[in-house]
DNA sequence: TGATCTTACGTTTAGCGTAACAATA
DNA sequence: TATTGTTACGCTAAACGTAAGATCA
């Protein structure tokens, strides 16, 4: 019966073509090498080489024999992986979500319902998550709008905070229009939030901290209006010097739904 | 890394449910089993088994591993089989004929022209020695027509033989329907000719006897007509007693033809 | 009590490295 | 002379079987 670590010698051989180099590769002496060749020629029964006194060359069986070396070694891979990917979704259930804020409380949700499994979140664009859907590779996905399969879990209205001082304080309400132009300090992994923002206010620039700790900081020691909602202040995270204003357009106010794939 | 014979134990186990068992199939002792089942637990890197006190059992994921380890084996002996055919068509010419008289040349042909070869002769029906060509499964096909990158070989007359006292000994040539009705003495292994008697005198029987000593002392006993052909009789195939009288038909006459694949 | 699985322990095997050798460029 | 592959030999680690233990039906 055939070693899985000899058809690696084996296939190393086809490559480096020399039994000291392939000896090299794997640290180990050559003579460990020379019997796996051996070996191999029992386990095939069948030649592989040709020997001359000291050169040791594949011939067309041999050639043929690392071939089927390499598929077997990739078919060992493959099982090991679709093995391992199996047992993780035993394990595991993965959520991908276009949006922090539904995983606010999805997770502690699921996470007391399935008290035994790990929760691994995501955040992903709308793309990522509908090819995640197609693909089978998430257990529950997130997406700002409904589609099949699909429940409606919140929904969330996007603000926009500033400084008391700042010139929109006095606002009860504002437009994308209105607030295109402006400059907005923008905390990363807002999901797609970020691409909404970027397309309805084409003349702004945003400048994004991608820590939390560097963002609250800046937040609080300047002038740049920021992005808020509704969901975020009540999960604290909320300015007391800031004034909170909320975005009229329709877009602003989106409700995400869900998607659970079977019992897990 | 995954050794096979402990997946073929893994996938026993899958098949048989109980250690026990599988120790008993393998004649090896239990323990052995269960170090193999850890073993392959390391090797994957996951739980594969639900262990109770004194019974085991595939976990899903055991379930998946199990299936994985029956595709790695099929990987293996499909790897196996295709290395080991390979170096047989290294080594093997293999020639297949519809008749045996063209093998009575070209096997010494072939032989001294590829010394180190071994020569595969089979007799076989046209349509065998057809799909033999199609799929490539011979190096030399000989057939009794031209085909595509056929080559003539030689031709080959059909006689009849019969005793001197027979009461068509005294013609000079017969046709298949002037014989048809007559039974005759059949030598198994001529190849196409037995089928293209059976068509042309369906009226006949043919008494086949396989063994060539059995089939020789019976001809020299009975007054029953056999075949010969123009080459048999070249060949030594020809029996004193016995007067040997064309076919006249066009198709008791037959070229055969060569098609031979590549430089082996 | 018999069947099942696991652990412990001693033995056997086979896999490896060092050393030595032969052949080559 | 340096490089390459093979054989010989001794050591180590892995694999195995026997024996014994624990649990369950």
């Amino acid at each position: 019966m055939l070693n899985l670590y000899e058809l690696e010698h084996l296939l190393a051989f086809a490559e480096l073509g020399r039994l000291s180099r392939v000896s090299e590769h794997f640290h180990i002496s050559t003579p460990t090498i020379t019997r796996s060749m051996q070996h191999l020629e029992e386990a095939f029964g069948v030649s592989l080489f040709d020997r001359e006194k000291n050169r040791i060359s594949l011939n067309p069986t041999g050639i043929k024999a690392a071939e089927q070396a390499r598929l077997l070694l990739e078919a060992h891979e493959h099982a090991l992986e679709e093995v391992r990917n199996y047992d993780r979704a035993q394990h595991v259930i993965s959520i991908k979500s276009c949006a922090p804020a539904p995983l606010w409380t999805l997770v502690p949700e699921i996470s007391s319902a399935y008290p035994d499994r790990i929760l691994e979140t995501q955040i992903l664009s709308i793309e990522n998550i509908e090819q995640a859907l197609a693909d089978h590779s998430c257990h529950i996905a997130v997406l700002p709008y409904a589609f099949p399969d699909s429940t409606p879990y919140i929904r969330e209205q996007l603000l926009i905070s500033v400084k008391k001082e700042h010139q929109l304080a006095s606002c009860k309400s504002v437009s994308f229009a209105d607030i295109n132009g402006y400059n907005f300090l923008l905390r990363s992994e807002i999901g797609f939030w970020d691409k909404l923002c970027r397309e309805k206010m084409p003349a702004s620039r945003f400048l994004i901290q991608r820590d939390n700790t560097e963002y609250d900081e800046i937040a609080r020691n300047s002038m740049l209006p920021c992005f808020a909602t509704d969901l975020g202040r009540k999960n604290g995270y909320s300015m007391p010097d800031r004034v909170y204003i909320p975005i009229s357009d329709a877009e602003a106010c989106v409700s995400f739904y869900i998607h659970r794939r079977g019992l897990f």
